[in-house]
DNA sequence: AAGAACTCCTGTTGGC
DNA sequence: TGCCAACAGGAGTTCT
C-alpha cells in the first residue's frame, strides 16, 4: 500500500500523537517480519520518542537514548493509536501474549490482539501503538543514530524526490541506460519514494511511455529533455497533491491507521484498464502491460 | 554490469 | 456455490 505520501501521512499522524511519549513497555507477538526483529528491540523500554523523520518509504523514529528505530510499512503495515481509555477490555477466554495487553475478543476489529498484529508499544501514559501488517513485508530494525549512514538499508538510497533534486539531476542518473523509465523510477537507487502506482500516474500526467527507454529522456550533450522535465514535474506534483489528501484527514487518528490508503481521487490510468484515457483531447483507451513483473497501465495513444 | 525475474506472505478477486 | 489461479505491493536476492 504505501508509497512516500501514505507514509508521510502516516508520520504526520504518529507525531502528532507519540512524540515525547515514553515506551513504557514492548510486547512481541511474533518472531518477526521479514527479517526477525532486533534482539533488543525489548530494551527501547523506557527511552522516549523524541523526534520521528522519513527517508524514502521508512520511518524513523528517533529515541532519547540516542538509538533509533527503523519501520517499514512494507506493502500492509499500519499503526493503530489507542488512547488509554480506548484499550478494549481483555477477554478472559484468551490467554495474554507476551505478558503484554491480554488479546480482546474485540482484536481482530480493533488492531488488538488480532492474527496479524505483530508488536505494540505500550506509552507511560497508557495509551499504545498497534503495528498491524498482514503480509509481514514490513521490517524493524534498531541501532545507533552514528549507524544510519552505514545502515545497509539506506546507504544506496537516491535523492527524495523533492527540490534540489530537478530534472538535470535526474538526467545524470538515467543517462545511456537501457532500462524502461517506468522501471527506473521503481529503483530506490535513482529516486525514492515512488512506487508503482505514483510511477504510473506521474507518466500519465507527463504522456510518457512506460516503455520508452530511459536513455531516451537525455540529450546526446547530458540535458534533460522536454519529456524528462515534466515527468520531474508530473512526479512532484502528484506526490505533493497525495501528501495533501493524506493531510486532510489527518485529524482523523484513522489516517495513522493507514486506512486513508491511496490518496482517494480517482486515478487517471491505474488500476483502470480497458477505460477511456481520461486526458483532455484524448480518445485513448488505457492499458495494462507487465514490467519487470509488475502491471503498468498507461494510454498507448498519449502517452509516447 | 545491467536488467529481468523471482521471492517473501496472505487477503481479495475473477473466472470457470 | 466452490475451487483455485492470479494478483497486489516493496525491495532484497538470484538468474540471464
Amino acid at each position: 500500500m504505501p508509497e512516500l505520501p501514505e507514509v508521510e501521512t502516516v508520520r504526520r499522524g504518529l507525531v502528532d500523537r507519540v512524540v515525547g511519549r515514553q515506551i513504557a513497555r514492548v510486547v512481541v507477538r511474533r518472531e518477526g517480519l521479514r527479517f526477525s526483529f532486533p534482539s533488543d528491540l525489548k530494551t527501547i523500554a523506557g527511552t522516549a520518542i523524541v523526534r520521528i523523520r522519513r527517508r524514502a518509504k521508512y520511518l524513523l523514529l528517533d529515541l532519547s537514548d540516542g538509538r533509533v528505530l527503523l519501520s517499514h510499512l512494507g506493502m500492509s503495515g499500519r499503526y493503530t493509536l489507542f488512547r488509554a481509555e480506548e484499550v478494549p477490555p481483555p477477554d478472559p477466554h484468551v490467554a495474554p501474549v507476551d505478558g503484554g495487553v491480554p488479546a480482546s475478543r474485540f482484536g481482530e476489529t480493533t488492531g488488538f490482539g488480532g492474527r496479524h498484529d505483530h508488536f505494540e508499544l505500550v506509552f507511560s501514559d497508557g495509551s499504545h501503538a498497534v503495528y498491524t501488517d498482514p503480509r509481514r513485508f514490513g521490517i524493524l530494525d534498531l541501532f545507533a543514530a552514528e549507524a544510519e549512514a552505514a545502515h545497509p538499508l539506506l546507504q544506496h538510497l537516491g535523492p527524495e524526490p523533492f527540490p534540489p533534486w530537478d530534472s538535470e539531476a535526474l538526467g545524470r542518473v538515467l543517462s545511456g541506460r537501457k532500462v524502461s523509465i517506468k522501471s527506473a523510477l521503481l529503483n530506490q537507487k535513482v529516486v525514492v519514494g515512488v512506487g508503482n502506482i505514483y510511477a504510473c500516474e506521474a507518466l500519465h500526467r507527463a504522456k510518457i511511455s512506460p516503455r520508452r527507454q530511459a536513455r531516451t529522456l537525455v540529450r546526446k550533450d547530458g540535458r534533460p529533455t522536454e519529456r524528462l522535465t515534466r515527468l520531474v514535474d508530473g512526479i512532484q506534483e502528484i506526490l505533493a497533491d497525495a501528501i495533501d489528501a493524506g493531510g486532510s484527514t489527518l485529524n482523523d487518528f484513522a489516517s495513522v491507521e493507514g486506512a486513508a490508503g491511496y490518496f482517494s481521487q480517482q486515478f487517471a490510468v491505474y488500476g483502470r484498464a480497458g477505460q477511456p484515457c481520461p486526458a483532455a483531447e484524448c480518445s485513448g483507451t488505457v492499458k495494462r502491460i507487465v514490467q519487470s513483473n509488475r502491471s503498468s497501465f498507461y494510454c498507448p495513444r498519449c502517452q509516447r
